[in-house]
DNA sequence: GCCTTGAAATTATAGCCTATTACATTCGCG
DNA sequence: CGCGAATGTAATAGGCTATAATTTCAAGGC
């Protein structure tokens, strides 16, 4: 990304900065509402603008919703990596498991965004948006601290993720409360933690001790 | 759901059975499409009706999409029902798993309906569209046989509700690829599906062997 | 058999949103 | 200064949801 300059909008007929203003609000709108929220002409309105403005930077109102995307996940993914480097008495794993719990739910609409919106399963493989998601399994790979370099360590990786991932969806859908017992979603996210760390350091171990990387 | 009755359009006029025609069809465009496919007035043309003849039978667009995520769940709970019933070499918790995963791939547009759509996150907690999903935890409730019920049991359930979810959705989203290895989706479940066996029987020992029903 | 009644569908129309086209304004660089 | 590219506006088309007023039809009571 090309550092966009700043300008101050002296007249009003130049906006200034318009583009990063559309991302910047658009991000605001999906935190409540998801993507469905984005409203194009209502951005516009907003930020002072003719309706038609908006696509003088983006070709529709998907590309806008691509860079909205992007933004949400170099936020997400900052916060992420904050939350691993932190020193503190819990694991790095579950550090990051319970900050991306409290994301999902906490701005749920831009979690949406990314993880559950056409946008990025229509995104192809190489692209920004794939990339950045890539970015945040590679934080996760990174707090799974483990010997096991390779296959064994990325499965069990791809599995907190789901699990993880599941947990959020689920929750947000109101679908994770048992008939039996009301169960806190943090202590669910730490059984899966706990269980993901020991299943793999078994898997290490059957697989033969120090024979790591695959 | 009282039984509609489905009669001969004699004369073009009246549909005859409108209701269930939409429902149909709007499922099987949602099938491919997703819940964004859903589009009332080309589901009236097609169905040779006019664009206001739906409001007749559904107050609104959100109205249509439940019956149809209603009809989804029907249809859904069905199939795992089916799953798990049939006698096979493997346990009752890896078919209806290896079941969900098919279904959430190949139907994912209905899947998606189901579990990612504001339809679902939207209806009430004792509603329709609640008990339904109820009713699909609670077939891989009875999918987990497990000596243990309470607590543990239904806590298990949710993590593995969550993690096959979590599969289900990133491998929609093109994020399920590690970064070193290719990773069969279906191997994937199963290693879930044995883990969270392998993590429950751990917990029910550790909880105090026959002591079940915490 | 006719006539009332209500369900189901129709035509017409309004409103919102996306998107395009043609025109206007401004920036900044040579 | 002046010109071209970038940015913004006005006008407009097209699609979808939804409502209002009107029409068609089946069914049951008298």
């Amino acid at each position: 990304m090309p550092p966009r300059l700043v300008r101050k909008p002296i007249n009003t007929y130049h906006h200034g900065d318009l583009r990063d203003a559309l991302v910047q609000a658009a991000l605001a709108e999906a935190e409540q509402g998801g993507p469905e929220a984005i409203n194009l002409k209502a951005l516009a309105t907003r930020l002072g603008v003719s309706q038609p403005a908006p696509y003088r930077h983006f070709a529709d109102r998907e590309a806008l919703l691509e860079a909205v995307t992007a933004e949400a996940f170099r936020q997400f993914n900052a916060i992420l990596r904050e939350s691993i480097g932190k020193p503190s008495k819990q694991s790095k794993l579950s550090r990051l498991a319970q900050t991306t719990l409290d994301f999902g739910l906490r701005r749920n609409g831009i979690y949406r965004l990314m993880f559950a919106s056409r946008t990025m399963a229509c995104s192809p493989k190489g692209g920004e948006l794939h990339n950045a998601a890539m970015e945040t399994f590679g934080l996760l790979l990174e707090a799974l601290e483990a010997p096991a370099v390779g296959f064994l360590r990325e499965r069990q990786a791809l599995k907190i993720w789901a699990a993880l991932h599941g947990v959020v969806m689920l929750a947000e859908q109101g679908l994770l409360t048992g008939q039996v017992a009301q169960i806190s979603r943090e202590e669910l996210v730490e059984e899966i933690v706990e269980q993901s760390k020991l299943a793999l350091s078994v898997a290490i171990k059957a697989a033969g001790g120090s024979a790591v990387a695959s």
